[in-house]
Order: C-alpha cells, then structure tokens, then sequence
DNA sequence: TTGACATATCGAAACCTTCCGATATATAAA
DNA sequence: TTTATATATCGGAAGGTTTCGATATGTCAA
C-alpha cells in the first residue's frame, strides 16, 4: 500500500528538530514574511516595510528562518533577495490560512 | 472561481493568533501528545508516561492546549481524557508529518 | 471519615526570545 | 577616497516560557 496513513508516533528527537522550526515560523512577523515569499521574491527592506518594522530587524527575523533551513538570501548589488527553500512551507501555510485567512 | 487561490495576505491580528496557536504546538511533548491524540482519547497519565514526564507536568501542557481550543478534557471518574477539538490540527500534523517523519 | 489515587494549581529559579540602539560590513555612486 | 545606501551583527533590557517541588482539589474505596 503506497503512501498508507504512516501512523507511528515520530520518535522524541525528531519532534524536537519539528518543534524548533515551528517555533520559529511562530511569529506574526515571520509569517507575514513567509506568505509573501511563497509568492515571489523581495528584499529585507520589502519585507521589513510590509511588517512594519526596521530593517534591522527584519534582517534578524531573516536571519532566523535561514538558520533553520526556511529561506536563502541571494545578493543582488546592494540588496540581498530572500528566496522560500523549504518546500513543505506552502503546505503549512495553506493549513493557517484556511484556519485564520479572512476566507 | 470556487476555492480559487486565495493569495490575499492575512492581517497582522489574525497572523498573531496563528503565531500564538504554533508557538503551543512547537514543544516537543506537546507535539507528541496531539499526534497520540488524533489516534483517539488518552488520559493525562498515559500522555505523561509516553512522554516520560511527571504527570502534573503533562498537566500544565494540556491547559495551553486546552486554552487555545486544541482539546478538550472530559473528566471521567478520577481521570480525565482529553480529545482533539480543533479539526485543522489533522492537517498540520500530517505536513509535520510529511517533513520529519521517518518515512 | 480516612486513605489512596489522578489531576490541577502555585511560586520561584533558570532559561530563552524579542526588541532596541549602536555599530560593523558590503556595495555603489560621486 | 569619500559619501550614501542596504544589510548584518552586537550587547543588553524587558518580558515570556519551561520546569520543578510543594500543595490543593476531586473522586473512589474501605
């Protein structure tokens, strides 16, 4: 049976490595940023203008989410482009919206 | 277009809400109690134990998920049986799933 | 009522996150 | 080289989370 309902418990480990990218994407901020780099491309000063937020600050969040396997930046002259490397984050996102989009 | 690609961003208030029901999710024990639960009713004993914590620690996590409308408890005799009552946690779970499970 | 058991709550220590101002680096333009 | 712009990093203050032992509550059995 392919792709059978693989209801084992995953092991603690594995669980902690889930709980730390989770608690990662937990921040309004962060997944303001996400749904918006699911959709394209876009510069810290981008994103950090569409949250409201310094730059600076912007580029930690960033920072953050590279860390954990989310993003890859790509410098371009003086901007650094930040690009969705985890494809499962789409999925994830579907799942918020649909619980907490305005649909 | 039924269901068309809703790609509107989500507001900043309901990405707080969705931040603060992740930032519940995202610890380990809390992880491993969901994935039990969407398998069927458990008591607050047998979470601790799977778990391997004190009991009045698996306490304390289901009262943060208790409070973010994840479960419900349901005092029967001297135990009490919590359940899943937030429906999009099946979903959530299967893509945590997909990403960290063994498979 | 007493004792045992299951769960829940309290208060404090230890730890982690977020945010900010200041500063550093890297690139481009003058 | 100097200046401006974009991003990144540092150190610390404020606030939140996790964990623990101790204690309280709620239920059953004797």
């Amino acid at each position: 049976m392919a792709t059978a309902s693989n209801h084992q418990l995953i092991d603690l480990a594995a669980l902690s490595a889930a709980a730390e990218c989770l608690k990662t994407l937990a921040h309004p901020h962060r997944l303001r940023m996400v749904q918006m780099l699911l959709g394209g491309r876009y510069t810290v000063g981008e994103l950090a203008e569409a949250c409201e937020i310094p730059s600076h600050m912007a580029s930690e969040h960033l920072r953050l989410m590279q860390r954990c396997g989310f993003l890859t930046p790509n410098r371009q002259g003086r901007c650094t482009y930040y690009e969705v490397a985890e494809p499962h984050l789409a999925s994830i996102m579907k799942c918020i919206e649909s619980r907490f989009g305005s649909g």
